[in-house]
DNA sequence: TAGATTGTTAATCGATTAACAATC
DNA sequence: TAGATTGTTAATCGATTAACAATC
């Protein structure tokens, strides 16, 4: 049994990414007035395959029915708990250039269960500007922050100083870290850091237009 | 001799998604005046391991030297080549709320290879107004985009209008977007869609700084 | 030649998928 | 009971890794 909180740890990687995409799923679901869905009908929101919904929502225990379905407002409070969303997590963002502005001023964070806390800059002129109805604070800030709960930094720095800030994110006591800056960031093995990184997306991207275009001239020369 | 034509196709996706990052290396080890490096040192720069970056540079071909290294220079047109880059793309971004526009304001786009040819939103009401050098179009003007080779759409749009967006991009031609918008995108198997969700990053660092709390409590009752 | 480093092999690991027994 | 759907198994697939022969 996989509900046997002895197995239950060991959430594959792959699985994890996936369940935010359930979860979303559910609450379109809950919103809608749907009570229980299949796996089938999970499948089609998010796009993943039933067989796969199976097995990911099987890693945190039995919460379906069978021949009946998951009931909807249950398995989003299963998955919001393995995922540690049942409390809100304290979040700063250091970088107030476009993309920092940005992201402060992103609605999707509150209703998702984080709480920015903190906006941070190296650049004093911007010390005391409000963003987002937040001040602009300096990086000396960091370590009262995570006296009152910091748990995740977001670095929307230029690549020339996002070392620098994720060793000062990370002297402090922050372990996950959301880096924006296309850099490669050193830190120890506790730290967890995840990259979203826009031009690589798009160099991805780039690869394949590019093989599409190859073999529509491929198509065109044969049927010339 | 994966050298060959006949087998230089296929390479796998986990390696697309990392050629980007060995490229960004490259140019810094150029930008350093360096001629040549080793797997070792790419490995280093990159934080991937160096028996993955030589298979991964395997699928490219025989471009390094047993016993030398690799050709920076060399090796980063090889990349730039096999990622479609030497020739530039058209980009045009759709949804100019705070992202749209921080991402019009990006410069990282024009220095790898794309161009952003237009600024488009539903909204009349900003119509005409100037975005980064750019003015904000109306949907309408997207054909007239395509036949002027825009190739990669970026929906920065909210969740309620990204499908109707998507949609709209797809009818005019546009086979590869990149999605901002936290929802799933249903297109034709031709298009390829890759997704950037911030929220969704978020609760992945949650889920693993929950796993560290944990491992934390168990720490502090033990030793208590 | 001696030392260094690639490119490739083969073993291992982790993720996906189809099928179906269990069971509501 | 008959129909539906889960949870799990086992096969398959793809990616990672260590080791080393090839070779500069």
């Amino acid at each position: 049994m996989s509900a046997d909180p002895s197995t239950r740890r060991g959430i594959p990687d792959a699985t994890v990414a996936r369940l935010p995409e359930y979860l979303r799923a559910l609450h379109s679901f809950s919103d809608d007035g749907i009570a229980s869905v299949s796996s089938e009908d999970l499948a089609v929101a998010t796009g993943v395959g039933s067989a796969k919904v199976r097995k990911d929502l099987s890693y945190l225990g039995s919460y379906g029915i069978r021949g009946v379905g998951y009931d909807v407002d249950h398995l989003a409070y299963q998955i919001s708990f393995a995922l540690g969303l049942t409390h809100e997590w304290a979040v700063a963002i250091v970088g107030m250039g476009n993309l920092g502005r940005a992201l402060a001023a992103y609605r999707g964070f509150a209703t998702k269960g984080f709480r920015i806390v903190g906006l941070l800059d190296q650049d004093t002129r911007l010390h005391g500007q409000v963003v987002a109805g937040l001040p602009v604070r300096p990086m000396a800030d960091l370590a009262g922050l995570v006296g009152e709960g910091l748990a995740i930094g977001v670095i929307a720095t230029p690549a020339e100083s996002a070392q620098d800030v994720c060793d000062q994110l990370v002297s402090v006591g922050v372990r996950s870290i959301l880096n924006f800056a296309p850099t490669v960031l050193a830190t120890p093995p506790s730290v967890v850091v995840r990259k979203v990184d826009l031009s690589t997306e798009l160099q991805i991207l780039a690869f394949h237009e590019q093989r599409k275009a190859g073999r529509a001239v491929t198509l065109a020369e044969v049927s010339s």
